[in-house]
DNA sequence: AATTTGTATATTGGATCCAATATAAAGTCT
DNA sequence: AGACTTTATATTGGATCCAATATACAAATT
């Protein structure tokens, strides 16, 4: 025999590759905020039936990604100012304290990886890949943590923030401001100081916040 | 006219009712860790088809209250010591901020609540009260941070450990040490004292890891 | 014309059916 | 007997169909 062995049970299901799919087109801002997804027209794109779509959709429904009213169908979960705020709260908070669990485990390997990614972030032209590596780059360090719990919930709130994110990032300073934070913040964790390193996690987290916040609160003035 | 009006629109779907039903009976622990979901059988119960059932074990696994494997189906999803630990510190450093933001905000009517909740706690016999009890002495101080993605994440923390909690609290001391606990984070939060309530909280959770952890590896070595 | 009423269409919720896979039970061979 | 096939059964994944509801639009009434 001489074969590349491909596991069939790690095969996708139809559900799977929707979810997937439809996460991912919110998360890249590719859905407007509120647009509806309609049942029949993503069971055509994928060609499946219906009811692959709606697992995938109530899966969504429970990240916080789309609300569903019955008999109304789901629309793209849009966030309020209130809501921006409060979820970057929780970021700084949980954020910070899975940097503060990994620094005492991060490895070599880990800082490299880091380091790889913050570079790749800091000369990224293209905005589809800033929120992307900005992640890579966070999640990388908090994996030392050995947390997936943490890591779980970091994630669901990143994947309600990102379309946003790469709206702030695209802002003026945005990126070079990310990139100054992202140097200091390896720094610490090179240097090992796990409350040092914490602590500016929980201050890169507010400041995009506030610039975020700042930048919507404008436009919304302005329009 | 002369009737009372009800929305017909909050009636619940097929859906959302197997899924609170399945979602109570596992947080109450009334599934054993490891038990299988079959479908068709709930399907029975609930005197309807497999469909809305598969949609309500979809949501449920996105919650981590069950994992499916395909074509194997979903099982009532276990938590390992190490989970146990990771979770606990979650929910300290989440619960403890979410409180650091309520104190300010809290009024005299939720601080009687919590009162309230805190002698019906007190005093509640039957083990399966104690958890919703708990819950509700806890979240209803959350609540007046006005913060719907601290209780969400709190809550769905809360969910997946509820039915350990309730043998935590039925060692000896459990019920007792909880008591005396929530009288003095009470008492913080009825002085303002904001970073005090914060970090009895914090106390508070963690204590709750200690005892429960203790418990299990001492059950796991006898067993 | 504005409001209401009735009708047609679109969309979602749920039931039933078939296909794909896993599990258990016989059967077969050494 | 023990290991390996083969077969039967149970269970899940997905497709198709029907029912319930919402939405859009025409007709009617004032």
């Amino acid at each position: 025999m001489n074969f590349k062995a491909v596991n069939v049970a790690q095969s996708k299901s139809a559900t799977e590759i929707v979810f997937d799919s439809l996460r991912q087109a919110i998360i890249m801002g590719e859905m407007e905020d509120g647009e509806p997804l309609r049942q029949e027209e993503i069971a055509k794109a994928f060609n499946t039936s219906r009811i692959p779509v709606r697992e995938a959709i109530a899966r969504l429904e429970q990240l916080g990604l789309v609300e569903a009213r019955r008999y109304k169908g789901a629309v793209v979960a849009a966030i309020s100012i209130e809501e921006f705020d409060e979820i970057f709260d929780l970021r700084a908070v949980v954020e910070s304290d899975a940097m503060r669990r990994a620094v005492p485990l991060i490895t070599k390997a880990s800082l490299a990886d880091a380091r790889s990614y913050h570079v790749s972030f800091a000369t990224a032209t293209e905005p589809e890949e800033w929120t992307a590596l900005n992640r890579k780059f966070h999640c990388c360090l908090y994996e030392a943590a050995n947390s997936p719990n943490y890591l779980k919930v970091i994630n669901g709130l990143l994947d309600r923030l990102d379309r946003y994110l790469r709206a702030q990032l695209s802002l003026t300073d945005g990126m070079e401001r990310a990139t100054r934070e992202h140097e200091i913040i390896l720094a610490a964790c090179e240097a090992g100081d796990a409350e040092h390193a914490a602590a500016l996690t929980y201050d890169h987290v507010q400041d995009a916040k506030a610039s975020l916040l700042n930048y919507l609160k404008q436009k919304r003035e302005t329009s």
